[in-house]
DNA sequence: TGGCCGCATGAAATCGATTCCGGAGCAAGC
DNA sequence: GCTTGCTCCGGAATCGATTTCATGCGGCCA
């Protein structure tokens, strides 16, 4: 494969001049064309890792979340793909499936990769023990955030999302309302709060559990709940996952929403509005949080100095028939 | 941040010794330690980019599909990937939205990357013209292959799985069944010929028509079907993505199936066993199929002068509501 | 005991680009 | 006419690792 010094031969030049024109310095208008034709008949392509070592910048972001399968991470990877590629810069995914060890492993790597930055959806534990200085790349956070470590993020107002939630609920007439949280993430437990709060407010009390962020957890939880001597009437569960686990919980114990209970949750993922008369889901702006995570990394980029910032986005309540009022 | 050379000063040997430990060379154990304790002193990380421009080897590997939203890539990638990352390699991967330019675009990319393989699922019209050995590096194609051009490849059995879907709507008791397939991949085109075999077989006619591979466009054929004077009783839809397209038709125009039409079509998406009594679909093996495809590229790397081969996996049919019997 | 082999290690070249520095050429200003 | 400054370009150093080659040393065998 041919290289810089391949072309500045071909061309009558030095490889400097060839790495101006590839870099847009100065170069004269005739070089440039030289330079450029002999390029195209050498089918030359630059070294990126070369380019990388000597020039110390990568052009290169991570972005870790627990799961690409995820609808909620699919659609913020793909906007923030898109982004990157826009901006010229290249993406390395990986998925941690909620588990520190992995998280660690891929944030060793990121430095490994010299990576301009990392775009981050960490487990609470990871959160509370992370040192985003001591990584030596800025950190945008998604979808959690935490209230001590000090870095950029891009998150849902949760409790409010919640509380919303809780409040359609109550204006439906359902009263006695049971939430499941996820427990591995800063989001399950910000759901958690702002559905406690909500129902706190109304003189009821709140019940709730955490589970492991699978849909089989769920599945579980939701049968346990739906088999206790007195179940409850409706459910708020804290995202797309779990509301898969408890959509499948209501079919295999042969019950109807809303009539038998009332379902509430969170991700507008593609099927929410096929079932039945629709899921009432809280809808997240994804794309605009992958957008949003993108540019403030490279605003960061643009001045590392600047004190970091939270940006909260609204969801938006989608109200529909799982959440009708009980006839 | 440290470099071997402040590792070799600090461990007291040279950076060549550093650089066997890291690379597992011959070193004895005593100078191991002394340098691996060095190592972690200082927080030592390789550099990437210098390792892969000196080595020549990137294990970096592409992944090129059309969205990482169709949950069939979303699948897929993440087998990829756990599979790269086993083996010590690093995934890039883009999406192309079915664009030819996207695809010339990133494969181009994966040339200045100098990436190991590429793992690629390309639109008819760019596999029409594509020169493998001139890229450089191995491509293993998924879901997509061509009869002409050689490559390995890992694709479903399209044309049987086409015919299953046929079959089984006939041995239920349908007959005037339609077809509706995508129009960018040759995956579209197999199951469409599996479709039409299947009629024929049958003596009878496979009113068929081709659509961009979007869940709108699918929509609006769906709904010119349904209003058409005499529509279908049954359709056949050929992925996922379309067949979401066709749900939405089916309820905005107020028909049930399988009473009004029958459904069935590919991709074990999570919603489509939780429509009505589920909806009948070929399911694919989509681990397997990263999986495979990621062997496929190794043994390729392994081994670059072993002849192109393809593998073939099946589909498997999971009969549900949305095809049964009409009454 | 001498020669040979093999192993662990160090010195230096190398991967392919960018960047620093300096010089040539030319125009403008005094 | 000489200086100054600017633009364009070449030479050489450099990024941080790996790899090749040379060397010293110890052990084994004749």
């Amino acid at each position: 494969m041919a290289k810089i010094k391949d072309v500045a031969a071909a061309a009558g030049v030095s490889p400097s001049t060839v790495s101006r024109v590839l870099c847009n310095g100065p170069v004269s208008d005739k070089v440039r064309k030289r330079v450029e034709d002999a390029m195209r008949k050498l089918d030359y392509r630059p070294n990126m890792a070369a380019r990388r070592l000597r020039s110390q910048h990568t052009d290169t972001i991570g972005l870790i979340v627990s799961d690409i399968r995820n609808p909620f991470f699919t659609a913020v990877s793909r906007a923030v793909e898109d982004e990157a590629y826009r901006n010229g810069m290249r993406v390395i995914l990986c998925n941690t499936d909620e588990n520190p060890d992995k998280e660690a492993m891929y944030l060793r790597l990121m430095q490994e990769e010299r990576v301009t930055g990392v775009i981050f959806a960490p487990t609470r534990q990871t959160v509370a023990s992370l040192d985003p200085v001591a990584l030596g790349f800025p950190v945008v956070m998604i979808d959690r955030a935490s209230r001590d470590v000090i870095t950029d993020a891009v998150v849902l107002d949760n409790r409010r999302a919640a509380a919303a939630l809780v409040d359609h609920l109550l204006t439906q007439g359902y009263r006695d309302i049971a939430g499941v949280f996820g427990n591995t993430s800063s989001t399950g437990m910000e759901r958690h709060a702002g559905f406690v709060e909500a129902m706190q407010l109304a003189g009821l009390p709140a019940p709730a559990q955490f589970v492991a962020p699978s849909v089989e957890a769920a599945e579980q939880a939701v049968l346990a709940l739906l088999a206790a001597p007195q179940r409850p009437r409706a459910l708020v569960v804290s995202n797309g996952v779990l509301m898969l686990g408890a959509v499948r919980a209501l079919k295999s114990a042969g019950l109807q929403w809303p009539q038998d209970v009332a379902l509430a949750g969170f991700d507008n993922d593609v099927w929410t509005e096929l079932l039945g008369d629709g899921l009432t889901v809280i809808e997240q702006p994804v794309g605009e949080i992958g957008r949003a995570a993108m540019a403030m990394l490279l605003e960061r980029l643009d001045d590392p100095e600047r004190s970091p910032r939270i940006v909260v986005l609204q969801g938006k309540l989608l109200a529909r028939g799982s959440s009708a009022p009980a006839s």
